[in-house]
DNA sequence: CAGTATTTGCAACGATGTTACATGTAAAAT
DNA sequence: ATTTTACATGTAACATCGTTGCAAATACTG
């Protein structure tokens, strides 16, 4: 199933409309620059509030890992299905950034801390490029 | 222990001595924000630049979180020491950040990917909020 | 102590992201 | 379907963040 504006609490504009359609041609997590690209052509504050009502309304989430630039992906979860331990992979070799579910949820415990939440970054070689 | 610049391969300056000097009197993560506040003069560039050659020496590292502006903290591993997996817990009401080592190593599988290294990153109550 | 390599401060620059405001458009109301 | 209203967009200006080139100062080496 596509994702859509519909039932987002966000009013439909064309602009919006080829944003997510642009995350909804990528299988992993982008870039702005890669937006940017894509759009034959765009206005850098809109694009800018677009992006930030999307993490508002939980349609994307962003990535950062420190040095780069931000990526981001559409989000799996919302309001209505709960939260789901989810691990960001990098590829050090194709630079390649994906989402992943786990099928096990991971817990810690942190002496008398209480955690709530956990969010997992794993560097690696993905799987295409471990074979060549 | 004291952190020093010494046997690090980077010369002592009084500017990166005072900036150091700030890191160890700081028990958690700070951000750039804090150590401006801390030095009673200083200029940005070279700021910029300390704070780059710390993280290329590995004296310090770079803790990024959505949203937030970026924190650093001193490393405890260096080059003679193996990688440890170090979890970075953030409290949501004292909005503290500190780094703590894992007692036993998490392992995650990944299909047929192959994770390397991993950062995990917990959000929750600390100790202390979850008191009082 | 002299010579060399590195660091610092300054000025200028470029990239990134935000704000105010006028205009345009989508959604809601009639 | 038309009006009304609330929200989204484009523009310009601005603020912040981080980098670069260069000259002067300082730390390290012999």
């Amino acid at each position: 199933m596509k994702n859509t504006l519909k039932n987002k609490d966000i009013s439909q504009t064309p602009f919006r409309r080829d944003v997510l359609k642009i995350f909804n041609s990528h299988k992993n997590a982008i870039p702005l620059s890669v937006i940017e690209q894509e759009l034959s052509s765009y206005n850098r504050v809109t694009l800018y509030r677009t992006i930030k009502s999307f993490i508002e309304k939980n349609i994307i989430h962003e990535i950062v890992i420190s040095g780069e630039e931000s990526k981001y992906a559409l989000s799996k979860e919302n309001k209505d299905t709960p939260y789901q331990q989810h691990i960001h992979f990098k590829c050090r070799s194709c630079n390649i950034l994906f989402c992943s579910e786990l099928d096990k949820a991971i817990t810690i415990s942190l002496e008398k801390h209480k955690i709530e939440r956990l969010d997992i970054q794993a560097f690696g070689i993905c799987n295409k490029c471990n074979i060549s």
